[in-house]
DNA sequence: GTGTTCATGAGAATCATTCTCGCATAGCCG
DNA sequence: CGGCTATGCGAGAATGATTCTCATGAACAC
């Protein structure tokens, strides 16, 4: 209901890039750029061209084995996510997230759009804050 | 909250053109980019200069006359909104946009964050579909 | 094996947004 | 009313993430 899928018929033909990709989004905590991942990609070793690197993600996000959030400054980020719908509680700070689930929001959404006559209903939400551990450690010095 | 807002003891000086752009978003009802704007004021013949239609529209969100969203693209669309805190039921088709205020929501907001030890909470949320009219216009076919 | 199809990568192209910098103008003071 | 200065403006250049192009290489079907 999101990604635009695969084609019927087709097959996604295995490779090593697209591997290497998740299998570093499986090492990585956060949200990553594109950017970011590729440079960690280069160092590691294991180099994948820059357009592999946002071909695998966009493919990985269609599958829904990925997500993407859009920071403030537009560009993307994205992380390693469980299959089933949930939301992100990401701290401002340090970028540490938690998966949360959502069955109040989920409700919610469905019923505000039904009440205005909107069919076929998706929604975004992201919670930021400050996480316990930057709250312990100060505020950044600005 | 939101934006940087005015350093103290600055005072924010007047210009057409930032009236301009405010005055245009209040004639225009969905989101538009700065882009579009920035045509639509040449084609009304007060033309503004696309350098400051960016900063106009910063101003205003900074502000909290006009709030921005992010589109999957990473296109930044702006719409001249309510000051007090609500969200969007915007119709994926046609745009249309429908201001949704959120008790329920900020409420569980607040709670997940708590939970989990998250201080200075912010969130973020959108609902996205399509609107009666679209819906019994047709799907759009591609 | 052999021909077909899909994936890759280097670099060019796009394109929204931001920056630079010379100029216009508003607000202020005497 | 003239100067003085801080601020806004605009045209074009610069930036930078993302996408496109196209020639090459790997996977698949038979
Ligand atoms: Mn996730
Ligand atoms: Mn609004
Ligand atoms: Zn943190
Ligand atoms: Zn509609």
């Amino acid at each position: 209901m999101s990604g635009a899928d695969q084609p019927e018929g087709t097959a996604r033909r295995p490779s090593r890039q697209r591997s290497a990709v998740l299998a570093l989004l499986d090492d990585l905590d956060g949200f990553s750029s594109a950017q970011d991942l590729h440079a960690l990609l280069r160092e590691r070793g294991d180099a994948v061209g820059l357009a592999t690197v946002y071909r695998a993600l966009q493919a990985l996000v269609d599958d829904g084995q990925v997500d993407v959030l859009r920071g403030a400054d537009g560009e993307a980020a994205y992380r390693r996510c469980s299959p089933v719908h949930h939301h992100h509680l990401v701290c401002r700070s340090c970028g540490t997230t938690v998966e949360v689930a959502d069955p109040p929001v989920e409700r919610w959404a469905r019923q505000i759009a039904a009440e205005h006559g909107f069919a076929d209903v998706q929604h975004q939400v992201e919670v930021f804050g400050t996480c316990r551990a930057c709250t312990t450690a100060g505020p950044v010095v600005s």
